[in-house]
RNA sequence: GAGCCCGUAGCUCAGCUGGUAGAGCAUUCGACUUUUAAUCGAAGUGUCAUGGGUUCGAAUCCCAUCGGGCUCACCA
């Protein structure tokens, strides 16, 4: 393939798309009546889309300030606030600024601002930004209100928000056109700003504990870490595939055997070429570190400090209602080994059966889907997820795994067919992964292999060879525990949030065309 | 990918045993002027998701398509 010959940038703007939107603005008669507002301002000299905005207080902060100012005082203080008009009443007379931090009334009456001023509050509309400045006062009703002096057109909106009182409501445009989301609905707002607190507490926690934060590709040549299928892009200059990554698992391990640092995390994006739930999200974001000279019981207790701390720095205590359960993340945690939970659950106990098809026969008697390739840990997990998983609602630690479905995690050191792993399941659902990682190259070669023998009895999930891994662990990897959490559905749950699309600002949908 | 449910005005929703497309908010005009889902009077507002079909007649019944939600499968 030569220059000239590669493929361009797809064409997802047809030409027509813009003589389409004029159209369709032509037709709007909101817009048109706005549009009319926003010439008449343009004629009293007002630029309805200026440069900035001398702010001097938010609304909370002089709510606050002024917690105890009594009903029909007035103050000598004047105060310069700008947001975004929600409600209007009495012909302009009042109007309810919302900035980022909440609510403040203004009053525009023409015994304190000057005619031409009164003839622009006129042409403001739901929706439109403006700046205000003023004396505080409290009215005899007891809202504290700016009696506005002088008003500034900030932006002029063209379109009319939605419905006041019952807002928006329609998921597809909440997702589709999340800023009328945010506008609209406080719970939204409140959930994302939790996402950031919970992100920021992560972050602060670990580096406070001596992690260093990295950053490891996003285009894999071999996408490994993890199980899963993974999306297919294109580098045109070096004519390659590439694919975006599901786990960043394999280098930030070979991070730990150059010595960049004994503890590495990394916040970032993972994507999964899978199905699009309530739970899941084509890219998602996975907090994962790695730990030298420690094990998965070492990264068990650091866990659970981290996500009591998130808990907290979100929500100011460790317990949350998540649907019907009131969840408390408060350390510690239940730690029930896999099989133990299965035996408890079913009364089979998978220790006890040696061979892959006496392990097959047993899950299919439990009613478990079973394909026919499973090996004995394959069959075990088919049990924990159908029988298991969902009943697990207060924060649990699986504990140690099968070797088989576990290729990157070091043998159990007391019992050969399992391997040191938890996975921690809140309220049925899977919210972090963490070993005691395989540091003998020989070993993880041989895991490697056992993988592409699946591969080839049809699993094609099974993980792919990564020979440079593999000379990495050759140069060493000390002992070494690594963790990751779902941030999601982390946030999910201590949001509340029955969705993820709830916790992502632009969850990924069709377009509409 | 499969099953079930949904798509009516800018928004929230009625209308669905087939018979002239509705309400509230929003908008426009007017009144009022210390309101706070302000109030009062008047007016305008539709590709009933899209395309077919049945019928004298379809928002309503049938089929297909598009978009969304839930459940399942895959997965975290």
């Amino acid at each position: 393939m030569t220059a000239n010959d590669r493929p361009e940038a797809p064409a997802t703007q047809p030409r027509d798309e813009a003589a389409a939107f004029r159209a369709s603005n032509a037709a709007n008669e909101f817009r048109q009546a706005r549009l009319g507002k926003l010439e008449a301002m343009k004629r009293l000299g007002v630029n309805p889309y200026p440069y900035r905005f001398d702010r001097t207080a938010l609304a909370a902060a002089i709510e606050q300030e002024y917690a105890a100012l009594p009903a029909g005082e007035t103050t000598n203080a004047t105060v310069r606030v700008c947001g975004r008009i929600r409600a209007i009443r009495n012909s302009g007379m009042f109007i309810d600024l919302h900035d980022a931090s909440g609510k403040i009334q203004v009053f525009c009456h023409k015994d304190f601002m000057a005619p031409e001023q009164i003839e622009l509050v006129k042409l403001l509309d739901l929706g439109d930004m403006i700046g205000v400045s003023g004396l505080v006062r409290r009215t005899p009703r007891g809202e504290l209100t700016v009696n506005a002096a002088e008003v500034t057109v900030l932006s002029k909106a063209l379109l009319p928000l939605p419905e006041k009182y019952h807002g928006l409501s329609d998921l597809e445009t909440r997702y589709r056109q999340r800023y009328l989301d945010l506008i609209m609905n406080p719970e939204s707002r409140d959930t994302l700003r939790k996402r950031s607190l919970i992100i920021a507490a992560i972050r602060s926690f670990l580096i406070e504990r001596g992690f260093l934060e990295v950053e490891t590709p996003m285009l894999h040549t071999i996408a490994g870490g993890a199980t899963a299928r993974p999306f297919i892009t294109h580098h045109n200059a070096l004519d390659m595939d590439l694919y975006l990554r599901i786990a960043p698992e394999l280098h930030l391990k070979r991070l730990i055997v150059g010595g960049l640092s004994d503890k590495v995390f990394e916040i970032n994006r993972n994507f999964r070429n899978e199905g699009v739930s309530p739970r899941h999200n084509p890219e998602f974001t996975m907090m994962e570190l790695y730990w030298a000279f420690a094990d998965y019981n070492d990264i068990r207790t650091l866990l659970e400090e981290m996500v009591e701390h998130a808990a907290i720095a979100a929500n100011g205590t460790t317990k949350v209602m998540v649907g019907d359960n009131e969840i408390d993340f408060a350390a510690p945690w239940a730690r029930r080994s896999m099989i133990d939970l299965v035996k408890d659950k079913t009364g089979v106990d998978f220790n006890e059966i040696q061979t892959a098809e006496a392990a097959r026969d047993a899950a299919k008697r439990l009613g478990v889907k079973i394909e026919g390739h499973e090996n004995w840990g394959q069959a075990v997990e088919a049990v924990f997820g159908d029988k298991v998983e969902h009943t697990l609602i207060q924060p649990t630690h699986v504990m140690d795994h099968p070797l088989d479905i576990s290729p990157l995690t070091k043998v159990h050191r007391d019992n050969p067919r399992l391997v040191e792993r938890f996975e921690t399941v809140v309220n049925g659902i899977e919210l972090t992964n963490a070993y005691s990682e395989l540091t003998d190259p020989q070993d993880q070669f041989e895991r490697f292999e056992g993988q592409m023998k699946q591969r080839d009895q049809g699993d094609d999930e099974a993980q792919q060879l990564d020979i440079d891994f593999i000379t990495a662990l050759e140069y060493g990897l000390p002992p070494t525990g690594g963790l990751g959490v779902g941030i999601d559905r982390l946030v999910m749950m201590l949001t509340n949030s029955p969705a993820i699309r709830d916790v992502i600002a632009f969850p990924t949908m069709r377009p509409t065309a």
